[in-house]
DNA sequence: CTTTAATTTTATCCTTTGGTAAAATATATC
DNA sequence: GATATATTTTACCAAAGGATAAAATTAAAG
């Protein structure tokens, strides 16, 4: 993973590439890639708190001093693998485009959410994991970039309303709706291996899975 | 809360409550009261690992020692939550009636579940965390309790579509919708306060979350 | 090949944390 | 109100966990 460009969040102050120094290095971005992985699996299932760069480090196979070289805290560390998060989270949302018809435009959005539950389940959790445990770090970003986006968003589908495209739904509990239902296939993924023994891995059930919520929803919707 | 009761977890085998002696006294019942829902409170917001002792204990506004004497680890603390909150959050979902209209059950389904969601976030919240983090503890329960119980529902909704009352929806996709959906306004309860400044306290909020819910999720499952 | 800079390891520190022991206090029972 | 039982407090402990220092090793540059 690691596609992280010019997000909002804090952009880490120091320590960690301070001065502007050479850039890095093959190893560096080969290391700083191996320990963002393990730490999205460690706090996928520990959280925050209960994650120990002990864990961590074993997961990434190095020492924890040898971590910590890296990332220079534990903090800096889980903010470096929110940061990657929250951009492909949010990327898809900023696409729905008023001009499109809503049929069209939801329904590819569906499909991205989907997809990105199918193909960064773990981060998703770390994500859920927390929103759930209140946002300690990501609730001013909620409060400033989420909602700005979330805003203009609300503000085309109430377009489509007015065009008469769309039943008359609020915006905002459409979208919380996509992202409840199309997130919890990856934050609930144990849940469901319970129940139906399938993970959005199998490409049978994936695609099962996204019609229905799409047919469902779609239906819901639509005029 | 606690009103734990036959609940399917393994019934805590021994140090609490050994042998059989007097039951509860008054101060007990407080007691215990107090610590489990302290323990929500910490569990939901830093997870059955990343919370500690020291902090339920403050919370619940006794000492640490103190709070061992009534559950003597916070491996047990921590299942005497989950049991009581298991209890309540699948009490609905028992109470499908094939003989009553899908119209009518799913209705009355979805408005229990938002109900929950609303009475009870935090324990709604602690369930989560311990999903996400990939039902540690619950794995066995989900795998055996919830398996039958979703499997006899589903059942329930299949007949329903074969005698047409409803479309052709997969039931287990429609359950994990319904759940995704309605637990969604409490599990992630902070991030819609950062994007309405609402919450289901408000009881204006409450009923337009519910009937905006079941109008799209009826209208897309009705006939 | 050196020399310099980057990376890794080893040893260690201090704090937090789950948990225990035993004394002290409060409550209930006769 | 004395005795037994239940509850609470105080004082600890050992292990875990985040972090640092400094030595050792490896890679890069000239």
């Amino acid at each position: 993973m690691t596609l992280n460009q010019g997000f909002p969040l804090p952009a880490e102050p120091d320590a960690d590439r301070t001065g502007e120094k050479r850039r890095d290095s093959r190893i560096q971005v080969r290391n700083r890639e191996k320990i963002l992985d393990a730490a999205t699996e460690i706090f996928s299932m520990y959280g925050r708190r209960g994650a120990t760069l002990d864990q961590i480090a074993e997961k990434a196979a190095m020492s924890k001093p040898n971590l910590l070289y890296y990332f220079s805290s534990k903090e800096k560390l889980y903010l470096a693998v929110l940061r990657d998060i929250l951009e492909i989270w949010l990327q898809p949302l900023k696409e729905l485009d008023e001009r499109e018809s809503p049929e069209r435009e939801i329904s590819a959005y569906i499909d991205q959410k989907i997809r990105f539950s199918q193909l960064y389940p773990t981060a998703s959790r770390v994500f859920a994991n927390e929103i759930v445990a209140g946002a300690p770090v990501l609730k001013p970003v909620l409060d400033s970039y989420l909602r700005d986006i979330v805003k203009k968003k609300a503000r085309v589908i109430r377009k489509w309303v007015k065009r008469g495209e769309l039943a008359d739904v609020d915006p905002y509990h459409l979208i919380m709706m996509i992202w409840a239902v199309t997130q919890h296939y990856a934050d609930f993924a144990v849940q469901i291996d319970s129940l139906l023994g399938k993970s959005l891995d199998d490409g049978r059930f994936y695609n099962q899975t996204r019609k229905h919520i799409k047919r469902i929803l779609m239906r819901g919707i639509l005029k």
